[in-house]
DNA sequence: TTGCACACGTTATAGCATAACGCAATTGAT
DNA sequence: ATCAATTGCGTTATGCTATAACGTGTGCAA
């Protein structure tokens, strides 16, 4: 998918998520962003839909929260899964892809005759600055 | 790790999700247990989160949600990785242990020198019956 | 110009999870 | 025996995450 030009509201909310060192959660998007206007969760849900949507922004469903793209010119959906490393101790999220893992995966998935549509692969551990 | 013996609550938690067909939040558990006294939150998330350190229970990151474990007499945490097919029409959870995957993902978060933790693999779509 | 699609703003509400308090039972070391 | 530490339990209150439902304005195509 080619990324439409962003409103207002969505380049705010990517502004955030790129400039930020970790992910951040829908709420935590709302308070950087009251200065500039935004009063309700669901200003920010409805930009997160759409930056999702685009591929521009991925969900890390174990910590509730939200980071950019780590491969902004590359198209996330078209090199397969998507797997983090999401370090506890300081939130740094490492991206990643492989196809191995992809196909693997894929593999098994039509042995059960399952048609896969999302998929969430999410490492939480320390990064290897935090690891003592 | 060996199971201990299950107090009064955290049987009934562990019964109620056995007896379930697909994976149930912590508010349908405590619904489904308020006959047998139970009265608040605390009491379901309690008795979760020993069932999840006995591993004889798994969350859902990605549904909020959480399944008996489907290997009993296994353990879980000594197979590795574990990857869960959720069918969203039915709520049907298949799950599945696969070294292949494991290792490949374990080489590649050793790379990163990452000390993994905790690991969520979750692949949402439609199982085989649901599959129009 | 009418109808449609879309982004937006607001209020209210639903759904998920934990903090903090106190009590009771158990265990195990001294 | 007794004291301290641990564990499970019950309750109230609260906080965090996400969406429903309503209405407005704008741009564009039939």
């Amino acid at each position: 998918m080619t990324t439409p030009m962003l409103t207002k509201n969505q380049s705010l909310v990517f502004d955030v998520l790129t400039k930020a060192e970790a992910p951040l959660s829908a709420y935590t998007i709302l308070d950087k962003l009251r200065d500039q206007g935004f009063r309700a969760p669901l200003q920010v849900y409805r930009a997160l839909d759409k930056l999702l949507e685009y591929g521009v922004v991925h969900r890390l469903e174990s910590i509730n929260s939200f980071v950019a793209c780590a491969h902004p010119n590359e198209d996330c959906h078209s090199h397969g899964l998507v797997a983090f490393a999401i370090c506890e101790s300081c939130g740094q999220v490492i991206e990643f892809h492989d196809h191995e893992v992809d196909h693997r995966l894929m593999d098994w998935l039509k042995s059960q005759k399952f048609k896969a549509e999302k998929s969430t692969i999410e490492i939480r551990g320390h990064c290897a600055n935090c690891a003592a």
